[in-house]
DNA sequence: TTCTCTGCAAACGCTTTGCACGGAT
DNA sequence: ATCCGTGCAAAGCGTTTGCAGAGAA
C-alpha cells in the first residue's frame, strides 16, 4: 500500500522513474483515494486546490502513469476512461441500475485458452454487466 | 447459422421484430461475411452498392440490432467501436502488432466470483492483449 | 542555457442529434 | 393523414496536439 502524504507518493514516482511534480502528486492521491475515477473527476477534485490546473496536465499525467504501468485505463460501457492504480489482474462488474462498478478477482491464469496456444498474452481485462445486489433488493 | 441472402436476411430481422430495409439488410450481410467490422468499414463497403447511403443509417441500424441484442459491440484498444453479430459468450484477443483480433471461447460460467454473490450477471466481456502467433514467429 | 512541465486554444475522430424529405401503411 | 426510415449538416464529447511561456537543473 503506498503511502497517502505528498512525500510518500513523490517517493513512489520517483521509484518508478516519474518527477514528482505537484500536479502529478494530486492525480495520483485522488487515484488513490477514489476507486476508478474518470479524467473529468480528477480534474474537478484537483482543481479546487490548484485553480490554475488544466484538463491537459491531467491527461499528461494519466498517459505518463499508463506508460510507465502504475495505472490503467478501464472501459466499461461509457466511451469515457476510467482509471485504476490497482494494476494486478481482477475484473470489473458494472452495474447498470447505479452505475456503480465493483471490482472482484478472476483467475484467468486457471483457463486455458486452447485457441490461443503459442499467443503472448501481455494484458487481462474481465467486464461484466447486470445489477448488484443493492439494487436488485431495493426493487423487491 | 443465419441465411445469408437477401431473404434470408429479410425473415430473420422479422423474427426479432425489425422492419427489413434495404440498408438494414446490407449492414447485417456484412456483419455475417465480415468478423467485427467497424461502422466505418460497413459503411464503405455497403456504400458501393448503395451510393446515396449516410452513415448516419448504418449508425441507426446497429444501434437498432443491438438494442434488440442481436449485435453486440465490442472495444478493444481504440475508441472506434466494432460490431459482433456472435452474441454468445467468448473472449477478444487483440494482437498488437498486427492488430487483429481474435474469438475464443472462454468458460466464465464454471468461474464463480465470490464477491459478486447475490449480483445478477447479463453480460460477459473478456479482452485480452498481447502478440499472436503469427507475430510472434515473424519476429524470430 | 537547455530541458521539461504546464496550460490555453484548437483540432480530432467517432458518434449522436436535429430536422426535413419521401415512402409506406 | 400518420408513421417510420433515411440522410444531410451540425453538434457533442472525451481526448490529443500545437505551441508558447514558466520553471527547474
Amino acid at each position: 500500500m503506498i503511502d497517502c502524504t505528498v512525500e510518500g507518493i513523490g517517493s513512489y514516482l520517483l521509484e518508478h522513474n516519474i518527477k514528482p511534480s505537484y500536479p502529478r502528486i494530486k492525480v495520483m492521491q485522488i487515484l488513490l483515494q477514489r476507486t476508478h475515477p474518470t479524467a473529468e473527476e480528477i480534474y474537478a477534485q484537483a482543481v479546487k486546490e490548484m485553480p490554475t490546473l488544466s484538463k491537459t496536465t491531467v491527461y499528461n499525467a494519466l498517459n505518463l502513469f499508463m506508460e510507465k504501468n502504475i495505472v490503467h485505463s478501464i472501459y466499461i460501457g461509457e466511451t469515457e476512461a476510467k482509471y485504476d492504480i490497482d494494476t494486478s489482474i481482477h475484473g470489473h462488474f458494472k452495474c447498470e441500475c447505479c452505475n456503480k462498478v465493483y471490482d472482484f478477482s478472476v483467475d484467468l491464469e486457471e483457463q486455458s485458452f486452447p485457441e490461443l496456444h503459442g499467443f503472448f498474452i501481455r494484458e487481462r481485462d474481465v467486464y461484466l454487466k447486470g445489477t448488484c445486489k443493492a439494487c436488485l433488493e431495493k426493487s423487491e
